[in-house]
DNA sequence: ATTGACCCTGTAGTAGACTACAGGGTTTAG
DNA sequence: CTAAACCCTGTAGTCTACTACAGGGTCAAT
């Protein structure tokens, strides 16, 4: 089976090698083999988990997140029903930032529209309206 | 006119009374106006402006991003054109995040679905594939 | 055989966003 | 009049997520 050096991961994923080490410590990636040399050797698909911890991360998942998101995927131990409890509670998360998201966007291209030139009112801001609503 | 302290603030919108301090230097708050004792006087919609950048930091959105968004809303100083060029930046910041947490929904659904109560095949992960497109 | 580009472990430093004092003044209820 | 509950400034500590050494071994090419 072909592997991979921490640095053609590195290079392929666009992340630091210090960073897989730390990813490594910090439960994000499964301690890779190692060589008999002891230099660690990657499955190919850890690419591909990289690209997903990058993306999550970009939409404000914390590392934590992360490892329980990716746990719900590839812990052969985990129980179906507990599975499902967070996958949907992950669900409700994501829908709720879709949501404010969207109403952002909308505030956003109001303003992008109101905003022609000339000064406008200042005291009446679509922005602030849009996401200064109750608690979420 | 009427004014809060800053303890009324912090419960109003939930944000500890340093943090909103913090906010201050930061720049995410402008300067309150002080009263012959020194203690901040905060105008009413202040509660508001920290409601928008607690709604915001859940998004993902740095202080920075969020000072820088404020601005282009408050600050009678901006050039309009400028401020037309960020939002729309800004815009297609949004927008991008959307789409990757539409794609992280349905994935999770899927997998909420297929999960039914027996192992799945983990080699084929819906969340991965949803995920580890390329680049952003 | 040695140089340069890799790899290893372990520890320390950084940036962002708080959070917690220390040390001191003010207001208000009893 | 004094104790609790506020407020002030300033500095230091914490947590997350890296990022950067130090000190040393490995490998491929010249």
């Amino acid at each position: 089976m072909q592997t991979l050096t921490i640095g053609q991961v590195a290079r392929a994923a666009n992340i630091g090698v210090e960073t897989l080490r730390y990813y490594e410590r910090e439960g994000l990636l499964p301690p890779p083999a190692r060589s008999s040399n002891g230099y660690r050797r990657y499955p190919l698909d850890s690419v591909r988990r990289l690209g997903f911890i990058r993306h999550a991360k970009s939409l404000g998942f914390s590392l934590a997140d992360i490892a329980e998101l990716l746990n719900l995927y590839t812990d052969p131990e985990a129980d179906s029903g507990a599975v499902k409890q967070l996958a949907q509670a992950r669900l409700a998360d994501i829908d709720a930032k879709i949501a404010a998201l969207q109403q952002m966007r909308s505030a956003l291209a109001a303003v992008t529209h109101q905003c022609s030139g000339d000064a406008m009112s200042r005291s009446e801001c679509p922005i602030l309206d849009a996401l200064s609503g109750t608690d979420n």
